[in-house]
DNA sequence: TTATAAACAGACCGGTTGTCCTGTTTTGTC
DNA sequence: GACAAAACAGGACAACCGGTCTGTTTATAA
């Protein structure tokens, strides 16, 4: 019964250890779940502080207010989700409607697997906070213009290999990150993720399949990495 | 400059008229605008008492609690204005394609000539809400569900009369209301209507047009009948 | 008229929110 | 080792939120 035990686990305030990026890290993961499953306003600070096991003064020192740490999950996580999911198996599928086509699959089958349904980053924040604050609007506006552009560019650089004349790349794009947008909207709200394959298999049976092969090369790679998407 | 003016607008307590339906209406309204605008959380009681010019105890008589409100406005408001802006114009049309061509150009139309993007009032509360709460989560999923099968309804009336025979009402349905949401979406965070206008294209191009004669019948016709779809 | 309930007014309260502020500890630099 | 800046801790605070409460006025029915 000494003065001091030193395995308690939390009675030890010996040392500390400073590490801005890992805190920063620790916090921005917090605020992406926490602002993805209930929303900016209804995530309070005094929330992520406990989550994330972080003190009041840490928080404010790597991000002065609440809505620099949005912005920062926005810039940071957000778009980095949409690269993800989204552009880069876009970029490495065989075409652009291929692409599209897999990463529906990919991710219809995951939440299935997953058996709930968060929705979209992406969409989710856009919906609460475009009209809340400029600089919210600008930041999702480009990465929904990022997202449109990856699928355009792709199916040019289709066209440019003599396929898919007749498409245009800009009005495809559009569709297809409506449809998506759209679809995860009603699934989320549903609870059930098979309005996703409906979406596809309305898309394919006219706007996507047109000349190719129909289902053709249906391997069912492994688009997302881990339980990105939601 | 006797004691009592009667021609001020304020110093006048001196009757008060019981207007039950008039004052519930009128916090209905605000709350309608407020939620789409800023959201349901981002609008307080505060607010909407004084932009409704209703005091506290006169709200909370007619709606006890703020989810109350929330709920009043989700099943008379939002559930009225998909009715008003979809199902009742997709029931009118020719068809089901024509109905959901209209309702994408009378609504594009609207958005440009008003140059202000608020967004799909049901997307806007189903993003915010629907994980929020089970009730409204069910009234939501409710409003689609209704709005998919109207338009599905009207497909398999169109494959009744011999038309539509390669179509998938469900699919169609669940692209239409999909690529509609996801196209507010955008259009919201962009500021910008056109995308409405591309999505259109994209479906019409492949998804919508398919047998019909091409771009037949474009009559302009006013499927709104006010400011209403937003 | 009178009683009875509905409709409304407005103050009040406990809890929460985001932010700020004052310290203390760690880290990097000369 | 001295020193300044960064990193972190934790409390304080004013504003605000939603809900409740009491009281008054109006409508309804007996």
């Amino acid at each position: 019964m000494s003065a001091e035990l030193t395995v308690q686990p939390k009675p030890r305030p010996r040392k500390r250890i400073n590490d801005p990026e890992g805190m920063r890290k620790k916090v921005l993961d917090v605020a992406e779940v926490a602002f993805q499953a209930r929303g900016y306003h209804a995530s309070s600070l005094g929330d992520l502080m406990a989550a994330a096991g972080v003190s009041g003064g840490a928080l404010h020192h790597h991000f002065p207010t609440k809505k620099a740490l949005a912005l920062a999950v926005i810039d940071e996580r957000v778009a980095a989700a949409v690269e993800e999911t989204w552009i880069a198996p876009v970029l490495a599928a065989a075409s652009a409607r291929e692409g599209v086509r897999a990463v529906f699959e990919a991710v219809a089958a995951e939440l299935e697997q997953q058996g709930f349904v968060r929705g979209c980053p992406l969409n989710n924040l856009a919906h609460e906070l475009s009209l809340a604050d400029p600089d919210f609007r600008l930041a999702l506006a480009g990465i929904f213009a990022g997202w449109r552009r990856a699928i355009s560019d792709k199916l040019r650089a289709d066209q440019q290999a003599g396929r898919e004349e007749g498409t245009d790349p800009e009005r495809f794009a559009a569709l297809a990150v409506a449809a998506y947008s759209g679809a995860m909207s009603m699934a989320k709200t549903a609870q059930d993720a098979s309005v996703l394959r409906d979406c596809l298999a309305g898309l394919e049976r006219s706007a996507l399949s047109s000349l190719q092969g129909g289902l053709a090369a249906r391997r069912r790679r492994r688009v997302l990495p881990r339980s990105r998407a939601l």
